[in-house]
DNA sequence: GCGGATCAC
DNA sequence: TATGGTGATCCGC
């Protein structure tokens, strides 16, 4: 805050607003930047969004403090200590440095809002955005010229740029254009590795050799052959590694290149003066931290404060800044990997309406079964109207495929939310097959999803849409290591099967399976319930189980382990659990919640069947809580149906994380957040 | 295993 | 009027 205001004196509130549109991004230079973060804060100012970033954005400021506190407190011997460290794993991982690859990033420029103009040439020369009023894509370079960019809603760009055309999304038409661009990529590469529809990465180093030509060359071939099989243009990055080129293909955009030829010395002079924010992996809170706690602004910096980043951060983490300082990251290929979630979430305008949110969950659930999945985890993602986001979990002894297994425990996971005000909700399925073992005594195992690993694929974003048939999705064989790409899948191999578990909604019988388990008087709640509201009463499940044992939730994050860290208000949110029981069960959903939270009412009493248990006896309550829980148990055995699902084929994407050398290898780093401040003073280094 | 967070496209 | 969707990973519990 205080830092913020230098140059002049007159207020400007806009300036605390660290917004990401205004970070240098290719087409941006001769962009008003001021301009641009004062109309963004304007029409952003007073929204529930804003207030959102601003609750995140203390927070981060709260955890730089604390770690100065702990800079500050290190002491000469400690400094001492771990310079050696850092010294130490500097000449390991430079011992890694590889420069006998060649690689090549591919970035087409642009590319949705290009292929966009190739439909409609009377786009030429317009300020055009792909994407919609709430949410921009990609916008052409004429747009950018305005400020206006890719993850800007739409009301504010046409604010930037009041001329700005909007063009909807159309990933058909996309797929089909990175189709073809993918057929040249494999004639120069066929493992390249697609990190989205219009991104990938070559090992060009035996093309090089073979044919004794530069990157370079094969840069400008391979971009002309984009343009002649396309008609669009791309830039290219050539480096030892991808983390390089990834960083090499952004300097000449659009339509141009940049080659770091394979040389120590180039290396660490094209790193010293990089940015940290240009490094994949970096984004704008590691930057604010990494500059905020260690005045750390460039790559070479990372070496220089070595000592200190291995003091403060997980082991991990430490190398992956210490590598970026280093220019290393991602010469090998990886291999291909699996898939390890698929999941399914949308945004709709905020409703505290339970019928209407159990109605989302319908949809969602459906969306999920036809992936074909077969999961063990479902995890419920939720934002509140004040855009916090929650996830809620459960694991189950069964695996998961149907809409009607899905829904039924997505149901209990939100239940346990209400009441409360969704502008989107999410499911998500994980924990595949791929664990080794066999779940004893799980019947429905032989119904697991098979999965196929294959090429290419990218992401879909934007407006919801799905992605189409590929028939290139045969070629590539994506793989990749150290390095995630995320791979998309183009679904060109799987099989419509027409489901057996068609069943919809949440039935009467449903109801009834759950109330079984349930006392006489939660009956009535329930009945009263689900007359009244929604036909939300499910049975009850596995949400128990960890409600029972943890009643914290919200409350944890609030605890003291990080004491010195204090949380935000928590605003407005009308949170169950803050709430005491006051024995005052008015609202229905009250009674719903409590339902499945065993706490102790005025300290004392059984918040579900009433039991007065002081808290002196300890032993007696857990035996209380146990009960609890078996009954909870005991419920979800009679409720999961042994449903299965035919297995189907699917094309498998990996994540992707720009170019580093860390995942995999060394278990990564991508460092969240709380790692920064959780580090335990005894290293373990 | 769960939940919050960060990141990338 | 209005601030996305999908997938991965990390860390502390």
């Amino acid at each position: 805050m205080e830092e913020s205001e230098s140059a002049s004196d007159k207020p400007r509130p806009w300036q605390s607003y660290h917004t990401v549109y205004t970070n240098a991004k290719a087409g941006m230079d001769g962009v008003d930047k001021e301009k641009v973060q004062r109309v963004v804060y304007e029409m952003s100012k007073g929204s529930k969004y804003f207030e959102n970033e601003e609750r995140k954005e203390a927070f981060i400021r709260q955890k730089i403090e604390h770690m100065r506190a702990r800079a500050a407190k290190l002491s000469a011997a400690d400094l001492s200590h771990y310079q050696k460290v850092a010294d130490k794993r500097i000449l390991e991982l430079e011992s890694t440095r590889d420069l006998s690859r060649i690689w090549l990033h591919v970035d087409m420029d642009a590319f949705y809002a290009a292929v966009e103009t190739l439909s409609n040439p009377s786009l030429k020369g317009k300020p055009m955005a792909v994407g919609s009023m709430s949410m921009i894509s990609t916008a052409n370079y004429e747009a950018r010229k305005f400020g206006v960019r890719a993850a800007m809603p739409g009301f504010i760009a046409r604010k930037l740029c009041p001329d700005l055309i909007f063009v909807p999304t159309d990933f058909k038409k996309y797929t089909y254009y990175s189709d073809l661009t993918r057929k040249v990529f494999w004639d120069y590469d066929p493992n390249f590795m697609a990190a989205s529809l219009d991104e990938a990465y070559l090992d060009i180093t035996k093309v090089c050799e073979g044919r004794s030509i530069t990157g370079a060359e094969i840069a400008e071939e391979l971009r002309s052959r984009v343009h002649e099989e396309t008609g669009l243009t791309c830039s290219a990055g050539v480096a030892p590694n991808r983390l390089l080129a990834k960083v090499c293909s952004d300097i000449n955009k659009p339509n141009g290149q940049f080659v770091l030829p394979n040389d120590h010395m180039a290396v660490m002079t094209f790193i010293s003066s990089l940015p940290i924010r240009k490094i994949g992996g970096i984004g704008k809170v590691t930057e604010n931290i990494l500059k905020g706690v260690f005045g750390i602004s460039t790559c070479e910096e990372m070496l220089q404060k070595g000592s200190f980043l291995c003091a403060l951060f997980s082991h991990s983490s430490a190398d992956f800044f210490l590598s970026v300082g280093l220019g290393l990251g991602g010469t090998d290929t990886p291999e291909a990997r699996f898939r390890k979630s698929i999941s399914s979430e949308r945004t709709f305008s905020a409703t505290e309406d339970a019928a209407l949110l159990y109605q989302k969950l319908e949809m969602l659930s459906a969306d999920m079964q036809k992936e074909g999945l077969s999961g063990r985890t479902l995890t419920l993602k939720l934002k509140t109207a004040s855009f916090e986001v929650r996830t809620r979990a459960v694991t189950l002894q069964k695996y998961i495929s149907s809409s009607d297994d899905i829904l039924k425990h997505a149901s209990n996971l939100l239940k346990a939310e209400l009441p409360i005000s969704l502008r989107l909700i999410g499911l998500r399925v994980s924990h595949f097959n791929e664990d080794k073992g066999v779940v004893p005594g799980d019947p429905t195992q032989k119904t697991l999803t098979t999965f196929l690993i294959s090429g290419d694929a990218s992401r879909r974003t934007g407006d919801d849409q799905r992605s189409l048939g590929s028939d290139l999705s045969d070629l590539h064989f994506i793989s990749e290591k150290e390095t995630a790409i995320s791979l998309d899948n183009n679904e060109t191999c799987h099989h419509e099967f027409g489901d057996p578990f068609e069943r919809k909604h949440l039935s009467d019988i449903d109801d009834k399976n759950c109330i079984s388990s349930i006392n006489a008087c939660e009956m009535e709640k329930i009945d009263e319930l689900s007359s009244n509201k929604t036909a939300a009463m499910v049975n009850t499940a596995d949400v128990k189980e960890r409600t029972t044992k943890s009643p914290k939730r919200d409350l944890s994050r609030v605890s003291e382990d990080d004491s010195s860290i204090q949380r935000e208000p928590e605003d407005s949110n009308p949170d169950r659990l803050n709430k005491e029981p006051s024995t005052s069960g008015n609202e229905e959903f009250f009674s719903l919640n409590q339902m499945e939270m065993l706490f102790w009412v005025d300290g004392y009493k059984c918040s579900l069947c009433g039991a007065e248990l002081p808290s002196s006896f300890v032993e007696e309550r857990q035996e209380h809580s146990d009960f609890h829980l078996a009954e909870r148990l005991q419920k979800e055995e009679s409720g999961t149906g042994s449903s299965s699902l035919i297995p189907r084929l699917r094309i498998v994407p990996k994540d992707y994380s720009g170019s580093q050398n860390r995942r995999k290898k060394h278990k990564s780093a991508h460092l969240p957040i709380d790692s920064f401040f959780t580090k335990k003073s005894s290293r373990q280094l």
